[in-house]
DNA sequence: CGATAGTGTTTAGCATTGTCGAACGGCGGC
DNA sequence: GCCGCCGTTCGACAATGCTAAACACTATCG
């Protein structure tokens, strides 16, 4: 297997780095964080910053992310075929389900939302698209694990932070939990990530009968949640909604 | 003046040919396009895909954006000042005036939008956060190229597409428009970007009183405009937005 | 059905390219 | 005014990424 350019991976690094950490790193943290010379971290942030990924503090010479990521990571949304084929279901689902609705894909440890609709009433609410969930703990999250190999050997190495008195973390409660997941043909989440809010989520499949995403519907759990479970007619709703994304996506049903 | 980094750059032009362009590419339409040899092409994909800026269509091998650009440009606006002091104004704005909020800041040769705030009514509206807009026609361009002398050289050099029929092309009289625009402190937009649309918008500035970003609002003419001309509660409330997250950015007001 | 023209991928060798360590100019503060 | 630290530049080395050609593979077409 051929290697990969070195130079691009540790551009790559440093603008995860400038994504975790503060809000703006100097050249000398980034350069020992990622055990670079100086010369080299600034060579690289001398290019990204001509590129418009990195940009400089001219006061303090600090370095933070530049608006060109804001551009292309929109037009990633534009380019998306999955969040396309959605798009309109899912205003039908918050809509009937009276709660906000996201859609998320699996990438690197979680699950990446790349479509979210607001709860349809005036309240103020903050848009999460591009925003990471976990997979062990939430509604997507374990869709995905169930159902998509790979998503599930990245929930088995991740780590699984407790994050509620109710959260899983155990594995074999965990691969119970996704078992009755295959068996049921959607998730839950009653307070495990947030507490006071509930979600129900389902797969969505592509023509070749693989699982690229999932759709669910989030809200507080006295909405969501009748006598501790989710209320029957916002699974079918979600459930509706996956199978209406999936036949647009190709998939044969049965 | 030392040179950048070749693949860094290569690397760059790729995501933007790819942002650009159609949905997705083969290797050979962007070695090509970029002057490259495929092998080199090749390197440089495969390392921006296992980085997650670039994902591979199992079943055609053609390349598109990746999901991790859309993870790193929603922390640009976590990071960005400017748009967390504007939040809490933007709001105000756009519930007083009842039309959409934008902010925005100059990137390359135009207007990138950072913050949208939806007209509040119930109807579907698709946000533009990420999105360009011309820096010729727009209220918020309008502003940015009277105010910011790099966005003014940017204007002069960029092609200024007619995009109705009362866009103005000329340099003369967008020269004009912003001296105007200096002297008033706002600038205007009646249907000269978009039929039936029409925006006003004033600048932020800094605590070195430079100019940083644009705040407008943004609706149908025939509810923004009266006689031809803005309504001037409307004019007043987005100086006002503009005045008070000035002074949050530590601008003091003369 | 075999030939062809595409595709994306891999290999080898060369020299361009990015890396390194040290020195430079500026700034802020013990 | 000194010291320490910042981001930046310089120059030399060799590791690095680039080029070109050959590799499998699929789809197309005679």
């Amino acid at each position: 297997m051929a290697r990969n350019i070195q130079s691009l991976e540790r551009a790559a690094a440093m603008l995860r780095l400038l994504a975790g950490g503060e809000r703006r790193l100097g050249l000398s943290d980034i350069a020992s964080a990622l055990g670079l010379a100086k010369a080299t971290a600034h060579g690289i942030l001398r290019t990204l910053q001509h590129e418009g990924f990195v940009e400089q503090d001219p006061d303090s010479g600090r370095y933070q992310l530049g608006a060109e990521l804001l551009r292309l990571g929109t037009t990633y949304l534009d380019v998306h075929e999955l969040r396309a084929r959605a798009l309109v279901w899912t205003d039908d689902l918050a809509r009937s389900g009276g709660e906000a609705v996201y859609l998320g894909v699996l990438h690197l440890r979680g699950v990446l939302v790349v479509h979210h609709v607001f709860r349809p009433d005036d309240s103020r609410q903050v848009l999460e698209v591009g925003a990471m969930q976990p997979l062990h703990s939430t509604a997507l999250g374990k869709v995905l694990s169930a159902f998509d190999p790979v998503a599930h050997a990245e929930l088995v190495e991740a780590e699984r932070e407790r994050f509620t008195s109710r959260t899983v973390t155990g594995l074999d409660d965990i691969e119970r939990a996704l078992d009755l997941t295959r068996a049921q043909g959607y998730a839950t989440d009653a307070e495990e990530t947030w507490e006071g809010v509930a979600a129900v989520a389902a797969p969505i499949f592509d023509r070749h009968r693989m699982a690229v995403g999932a759709v669910g519907i989030t809200g507080a759990v006295e909405r969501v949640c009748r006598d501790g479970e989710p209320r029957p007619e916002l699974i079918a709703s979600v459930r509706d909604t996956a199978r209406s994304v999936s036949r647009d996506l190709g998939a044969k049903p049965f």
